[in-house]
DNA sequence: CCCAAAATCACCCAAAAGTATGAAGCCTGA
DNA sequence: TCAGGCTTCATACTTTTGGGTGATTTTGGG
């Protein structure tokens, strides 16, 4: 209750507000004139109610809407791998580095297969991001595999 | 949610809808002097607007949950997905982290698209790895293909 | 031979990811 | 009602990654 209960508050706001809802579209129903508000007061909050809630449920399915339209990637690119990379500025030795992450190989052990230091795999590795636009190894697998550069 | 709850939710609806029809009856004995201002009833319609819109975010959230976890694309795994992940014992919002990791995304950009906290986060990453048999989040992704649970 | 790109490595620092442990609330089914 | 799974969150700690800078070697053409 105090201050780290952060998880559920807002159910119980919500259900509040449902009630809430019901509550007063019922009591409109049935004339119990318990509230001091004129008729036009009332309907006027009412209305604002349901169009509050349409607007959240509206924005909190857009919030929520992972884009489902990145699905039509590129399967079968017209250009072949080789002038992606060029075009990319990758090269051969970097690509060997994206292939063993996109294996779930760690820095440590990529360096260990390919016989270098694990301070060359990282240097390889910031190239990579910076030219595949990439953040994190894994949005460099993603992009790489979306630009055909891996299977 | 799928399809009915036998009885139990409605029971908290109706428990909290009970008790705030009395706080409010008592608001109107109490507080009616206020009520008569112009003022007060401004207020008591902002506080219904967010009240709604904070209902219709969550229900709007809520009902676009669901839809997220079953996926229709199914490649041709010999076992069906669901079997899969009952037999590893992987839960609905594991397979949900799953899913972003493997869309390159950052723990915090997870934690945020999924409304919780980063430590919950990591919490369903460390379970989804030992369930996987995975150090890393790049071998997750990788075993998860490889079983089907991920395109 | 000389140059330039590629490959290699080192440090340092910050941020992110991962590990371990404990715990609370919710929901479901027996 | 009670146990157990699921989800959530916290705290503390270690490890891995990522970013920036600079430097040395290799190598392949011109």
């Amino acid at each position: 209750m105090s201050s780290s209960n952060s998880g559920n508050w807002w159910k119980h706001l919500a259900l509040y507000g449902i009630t809430l809802g019901l509550l007063m579209a019922s009591l409109q129903y049935s004339k119990l004139h318990i509230l001091t508000y004129g008729q036009s007061e009332k309907w006027y909050i009412i209305v604002i109610a349901i169009l509050f809630a349409a607007v959240g449920i509206w924005a909190g399915m857009r919030w929520n809407r992972k884009p489902a339209t990145s699905k039509p990637d590129t399967p079968s690119p017209v250009l072949p791998k080789d002038q992606i990379l060029a075009q990319l500025g990758i090269t051969p030795r970097e690509l060997e580095v994206l292939e063993q992450i996109a294996e779930g190989k760690s820095n440590q052990e990529i360096a260990e297969s390919l016989f270098v230091s694990l301070n060359t795999v990282k240097t390889h590795l910031s190239n990579i991001f910076a030219k595949l636009d990439a953040q994190r190894r894994t949005q460099a697998i993603q992009k790489a595999k979306s630009l055909g550069l891996l299977p």
